[in-house]
DNA sequence: TATGAATGAGCGTTCATTCAT
DNA sequence: AATGAATGAACGCTCATTCAT
């Protein structure tokens, strides 16, 4: 019964091994051997699961990647108005980064062998990301009310500004509690027409 | 005398050798020989000016760093009103981005062993940055027509969504050349208070 | 009694598998799970029949070589004259290499761990050969028309003769048909005395 | 002035190590860093000079097998007659297995990972002394008294008894001195037409 | 001061073998 | 008896660093 849960779970529990081990030291600093240490198994076994260290470590980035991704689907699919959408794209960006802070911290300070594969994967949910803000904002401004600035560049400077105000909480002081409010409110003046 | 200058222009030498070659293939690819080779010179006499690959690699950023900082602040030095220092500080990154784009994309691909020296070093600058843009604002501020947000908030979502902006130029398409007066502009009407 | 049938059976079946995977990639290349995976069993029932990757290469190699040597005792005890004997052992050479050309070539190409026990075999093999075609050689002088040669040198010169006439097909252009009789006619007449 | 004479001794070195040791143990035994320690090098040297272990290998065994091939060229060369010449060719592979016994013995146990080029040059090597051998044989017919045998089948018949005469004192007894002789007329014998 | 030949620590990966089921 | 998931010893190769010249 439990069979198969074995392997299934050990890929699981090598992930998890490699997301912590990759996390702390970075792509090139971590040894195969430490993460099969971390996940209680031999370094021969890693190897039955995953091909190299570099397809390891791109199955976790794209794991944590998918998941980021299809949270924030979710988040813009709910209903809500423009308002309530943005904040919600910013929540999530912030949980996101509070339960995968030092793995964000990582990648952004060593990201390791970014190949085609994984960089493609990464930019196609920016675009992604950036098109459904997008339609967001196309939407309000079909709503009335907003003036006609290009949306392409809106979305992707209130997408930096997110991150301007979030990211720096990954080092040194977090963001006060307010400043997602704030940022959106600044955001949604910016655009108005009214 | 001329053998100082000689030093000194080695060093230079060198460090522009390493800037191309780290900007090319990052710091984990990039052998010290290859850098040698670039520089014209032997392996050994890296060694007769810098201690280690990561000292040099530490120096090639520092310098690169400094010097976008120091145009940053003579930037915004410069006389103007509010919008034509946040015009100036987007252009300056622009420009920055456009000069040393290769390394830019380099260091946000392959970061490398960022350590305690050159990240301190790093958030100092971007603490500047921040306060400076701050200073700006407060000045807006005191001179009315300014909503009462709070300027550490507003300073990082402005630089923050002005990376959004204009870093993906470094990868995909170019931002269009009126997006910077366009992000400015919702930024400020962002901040209006009128 | 079918128990221990099917052991016996499953162990030629062992066997068979690794003939033909030695032969096609070579003792170093051969895996073990390739050999399990050919005999259709899982890789940890070789080790029930034989107690390592090199105790089955020997085994596989000691059956080959013992079938040779049987095949030729057979061929030589078979009524004829000397010249007809001596057709006898190159046409068993030829047909041997025919049938087992594959795993001759591959063990010209890497014989692997040639180790005593299997050295000691092989030579033993050879020494009998010899010492069989020296008897014949014997017999014939004994009945006359043969000049008196050291019947070792003679018999070792007519094995590596039919050798370097027959091995060469294992890798460029099969020998000619006829080959086989010039060979013993050449070696029949050389140790001639009328 | 021996500094150019440190290169190029450094990479004999590296060679006449590579040779002991993988005459010792064959390819797949040998580890790169016992012929490093037997050169009294540091083992990442040998990398200066051979791009990879194989690399190694392969020009250990080009080098030996070029001599043995210019050595034997020169051998057929020397005035003589027929006889004179087929004595120096057995003359000639019997020092050769005198002088790299172990070497040769270790190929014919272990000549690990033959590849095409190495497989390429031997079998060149190999043709072109049958040719040779060939020549001398259609030379000797052209001066009459040989009956008409193919000197293909002769030729590969003369090299393979005469490895079949000298190649097992690579492991058992050695040939009698007076082998090579009786070896030469039996089969100058073999091939008279007187 | 400048050099580059020499070095060896370090790591990814393979695969024969084991053993719990 | 049969299995295959798990193991870890073993080794080829890289490259930052040293040092004799």
């Amino acid at each position: 019964m439990e069979a198969t849960g074995t392997q299934a779970g050990k890929e699981k529990q090598i992930l998890a091994a490699a997301r912590r081990i990759f996390a702390t030291t970075g792509y090139y600093q971590a040894r195969v051997e430490d993460i099969a240490r971390e996940a209680g198994i031999g370094k021969g076994t890693v190897y039955e699961y995953f091909t190299s260290k570099e397809e390891l470590y791109l199955q976790m980035l794209l794991e944590i990647a998918d998941s980021y991704a299809s949270g924030l689907a979710e988040v813009i699919g709910r209903p809500g108005d423009l308002r309530e959408k943005l904040l919600g794209i910013g929540r999530h960006l912030r949980d996101f980064l509070q339960e995968h802070g030092q793995l964000a911290r990582m990648f952004l300070q060593d990201p390791g062998p970014v190949n085609r594969k994984l960089q493609d994967h990464l930019l196609q949910i920016r675009r992604e990301t950036v098109q459904q803000v997008e339609k967001l904002l196309a939407a309000g401004a079909a709503a009335g009310h907003m003036r006609p600035v290009d949306t392409g560049v809106a979305a992707r400077f209130f997408l930096g500004g997110l991150a301007g105000v979030l990211l720096p909480g990954l080092i040194e002081e977090l963001a006060p509690p307010e400043a997602l409010a704030m940022t959106v409110d600044i955001f949604l003046q910016g655009i108005d027409s009214s």
